[in-house]
DNA sequence: GTCTATAACGTGATAGAC
DNA sequence: GTCTATCACGTTATAGAC
């Protein structure tokens, strides 16, 4: 079930997914890059979609050692932890010279009729990844006023990096990302200096 | 140059753009819809590239009369022009069934490769649009913080609208986008309020 | 499980009469 | 400018030997 060859198709499908996006990814694209022959590829995969369903939940079962833990290696303070996590996409964008984006919210947007166990799964990915930034603001506890609904901020900050991203991408400059940012930063430090008012 | 044909064509990619992204779209879906045959698409337009470009100067063109004068029907406090455009991309994903988010934004991610005509025009589409906000932040003038950076605060408010998009289409639920746009509303509360301590 | 060969289809695009 | 017919190609997917 996990054979070499399966997880070689796998990450190979991920990269291309990432790079260029599911549609305009051909099988032959993920052929020739992973070095497989089409016979084996489908032996694993009935088809194309179910490639994306095995990518999904790769991204799935590895957001902790994939992503969190990468991005906060050395980082303590659970409100730096959310802004550490931003710099790894900030990264990610000028390392590949802004095509990778996030790449659950490229699919997202490039899906438009889903199969429900892909929906299911592109939603499980931003569920799991707003329940770490909830995590975080949790643990940030008494920093945050009183009553703050800190699932819903968790949500906007998902939402913040995938429009930062979109802007940054599309105007190839990374200082609309930092500016963005910059405004959710602005608006956590009010939060805060609100909380401190009241104790 | 813009015979009734032509115009048909545009409204029909522009529809199906929209609803099932570029890459999604056929030209033979584009003529199906649209009553046309494949000599007279190809008589306008030399590939489907330029049926992109045509779309999206269509939107650049259209912006304040397709879309801004619309949402800001009897809406004259700057502030609430502000949520009333974000209003008017809600009742487009309720009213769609999901399917439609933002045009521009939907395109921004889907084209990885973007001839550079293609990349202009989402450009400028999203600097016009955040132009217009820029323009009510301005009018809404002492009620902000001095030195608030309007420009960035604009960019946020694109930031926040593509994002809340993504996460509603997603989850098929209006709810967080509404949570969304509720935590950018206090953002702005509490610009205001700080303007008024100072005061 | 892996390989080669290829089927079956949809795609963007073209030719040429009218 | 519009129409029909069709090409050349890339696509997903399958067949069948090994």
């Amino acid at each position: 079930m996990n054979s070499a060859t399966r997880q070689r198709i796998v990450m190979t499908a991920l990269e291309l997914f990432y790079e260029k996006g599911f549609n305009s990814t051909s099988i032959a694209d993920i052929l020739s890059r992973s070095q497989v022959h089409s016979g084996s590829l489908y032996h694993f995969f009935p088809g194309k979609q179910d490639l994306l369903v095995a990518v999904l939940e790769f991204y799935r079962d590895g957001i902790r050692e994939n992503l969190l833990d990468i991005a906060w290696v050395n980082v303590d303070d659970p409100i730096e932890k959310i802004f550490a996590l931003l710099n790894g996409y900030r990264t990610g964008l000028l390392m590949s010279d802004y095509r990778h984006g996030c790449p659950i919210g490229n699919l997202a947007l490039e899906i438009s009729e889903p199969d429900p166990r892909i929906r299911d799964l592109l939603q499980i990915n931003f569920t799991n990844w707003i329940g770490a930034i909830e995590q975080c603001l949790d643990q940030a506890g008494g920093r945050l006023p009183q009553g703050t609904d800190k699932r819903a901020l968790a949500e906007f900050i998902l939402t913040t990096m995938e429009g930062a991203i979109m802007q940054a991408r599309t105007a190839q400059d990374i200082s609309v990302f930092d500016r963005n940012v910059g405004v959710l930063r602005a608006h956590i430090d009010l939060l805060t200096e609100k909380a401190k008012e009241r104790s």
